[in-house]
DNA sequence: TAGTATGATGTAAGCGCTTTCATTTATAGC
DNA sequence: GCTATAAATGAAAGCGCTTACATCATACTA
């Protein structure tokens, strides 16, 4: 592999003027670039990023860490960020967190040691006052799908209040009155808002939840086939459930089928995050739409900006989820 | 950031001994050892990487070029890859190939001007001996989902051609004789291999596929519902259709249930792959598996063993797809 | 007890770049 | 044509490690 030594032997020039033409933002002659570009091309030349990157300090990388690497939304997500990276000419590097804190830890660890730029992190486990402490050191980071105040301007997320508050209008809007509801895990933070803003529009109804009639699952089909079931044993009517993503609603939505229920005739399913899928399920879903190829792509403009010095990037930290309806809701029967 | 200088000079030791007890092959006293670790301790230090690698000549980062990042295939595949290499302290660089030539070939030269020690290539467009070329080059690399016969010692891959036999094998054994065929993309290989197979099948029952009854699709949701558009748009009768995949399986059961015709009353489906939402299609998707993470698996310890010296690895190259009755494929009705 | 392995440690030369500072060369002003 | 200024280029010192190779102390052999 040629050098940067020899391209300058063979152009004729020193070392730095070759380093220069690299990284065109000195002044070179057009005529000595012209030697230089020439003598790389003839030499197949490739600079080094290793050594660029210990010379510059600046390794051109960006850590990601996802909770899994597989499933819709994570998949989405990921695009977003390759792409605009790609385009940027920056790199990569990718860790699952698997939602569990030592795991969560390690990653960033990980990561950390590598020596990327920045970090875009979608954690659920870690403490909010690990990621305070994190942001004394070093390396920057985003958050995606976190709020932590303190870490306000470091933080791409959706409204999932606002979310959770228009599945339920939708339904209540259509007559329902007792709806069930298969929660995420709630300490994850996306799981509580959801179902706080579920709570807000049923007061509006002047409604309160049924604890019966509440479920927590695991953002998974699994979870939504036994929330399914644990509503449907505790004995109380409900003419609706929503489920706190679609994962869980096509989970409850084989179920039903399952056990001889029809949706929405015998009752009706929401989802939540309008995943690829949700269109392709029977009946198609209801859900809430989650621009999560948007946000991923955000939080690497975010990095641009911030870590990168593109000033002539915008960044939109807060996103609104807006409601898809689709037809697994129906009007309730006169109740 | 401490530097290994400072390591040395807290434990009053040089730095070779230092960097021999961060690369514990050598032989150091427990003594020093212990002065050394502790130094670094109390020095909170973290070897640079990227130093590391510039000295060392290896990055300990692999680059993975995939068609997508989204999508139930790629991400367990990414999955499987991940976890084996984060376990052995390698990093994964990931760039997106889109399944187009020119972007595949960039992403290629991407991964391998990060000085990734090896690369994991799930490539769909470039040419056989575009890769041929590149294994001449020093960045070693594995395939898969490919066969390439002069690389035949670094593909990875699934009997492509074996299951799509196994489906429509199955589907004759129900006593489907007019079959219907929505293809992938027949340049890919695995569209390719999947059709000869189902080709086969037929010939053991003195069948020949109906050309008619033939769409070439996209591996997409949108390929399945034009594909089964198509086939009964051709006027043909047909009791059942084979999918190349899951995605346009899901997309034709969706179809079909809109055109008013029911699964698997009127005519059965195959899928292909057995990815994860096949389970909650309705009705259930008959399928073949495809153990994708397994094979993403095996491609990393391919890596660790012929790359990194893992010796006491074994690696298994090729896989075999099988059988996964479930409820869209229902035994013929008198014909 | 001199002679020789052998294990532990130190010295220093890179790895392939970037970047500061100094130097040379071209351009302009008068 | 000569000096003042700006533009182009070169020299060289790192960036933080690894790794021959050299050195030194100790243990063993005869």
């Amino acid at each position: 592999m040629a050098t940067i030594y020899q391209v300058s032997e063979l152009a004729g020039v020193s070392l730095a003027t070759v380093s220069r033409v690299m990284n065109n933002n000195v002044r070179v002659s057009e005529a000595t670039r012209n030697k230089v570009l020439q003598a790389m091309e003839q030499l197949g030349y490739r600079p080094n990023s290793i050594a660029q990157s210990l010379a510059s300090s600046r390794s051109n990388s960006i850590g990601i860490l996802v909770s899994e690497l597989h499933g819709p939304f994570y998949g989405e997500m990921l695009t977003g960020i390759e792409a605009e990276f790609r385009a940027a000419g920056k790199h990569v590097i990718i860790a699952a967190g698997h939602s569990e804190r030592a795991t969560e830890e390690d990653g960033i660890d990980f990561l950390r040691s590598r020596n990327c730029d920045a970090l875009i992190l979608h954690v659920e486990a870690v403490s909010d006052q690990f990621l305070i402490d994190l942001s004394k050191k070093e390396t920057p980071f985003v958050l995606l799908n976190r709020q932590v105040p303190a870490l306000a301007d470091r933080c791409i997320s959706l409204d999932n209040e606002l979310g959770g508050y228009l599945a339920a209008r939708h339904l209540l809007q259509q007559g329902h009155r007792h709806i069930g509801y298969i929660a995420g895990p709630m300490w994850k933070a996306d799981a509580r808002d959801r179902f706080h803003g579920h709570q807000r529009a049923l007061a509006e109804y002047q409604l309160t939840a049924d604890e019966a009639l509440f479920f927590e699952g695991d953002f998974r089909e699994t979870g939504g086939s036994k929330g399914l079931q644990a509503l449907l044993a505790s004995g109380r009517p409900f003419s609706a459930i929503v489920c706190a993503n679609d994962e869980m609603a096509s989970g409850a939505l084989t179920a039903a089928r399952e056990l001889g229920y029809e949706v929405p005739a015998d009752f009706s399913v929401m989802g939540f995050d309008n995943v690829n899928f949700a269109y392709y399920t029977y009946p198609k879903l209801s859900t809430i739409d989650y621009p999560v190829s948007a946000m991923g792509h955000m939080a690497a403009r975010w990095v641009l900006k911030k870590v990168y010095q593109q000033s002539n990037i915008d960044v939109q930290q807060v996103f609104n989820p807006h409601l898809i309806p689709r037809d697994s809701v129906a009007e309730a029967a006169n109740t």
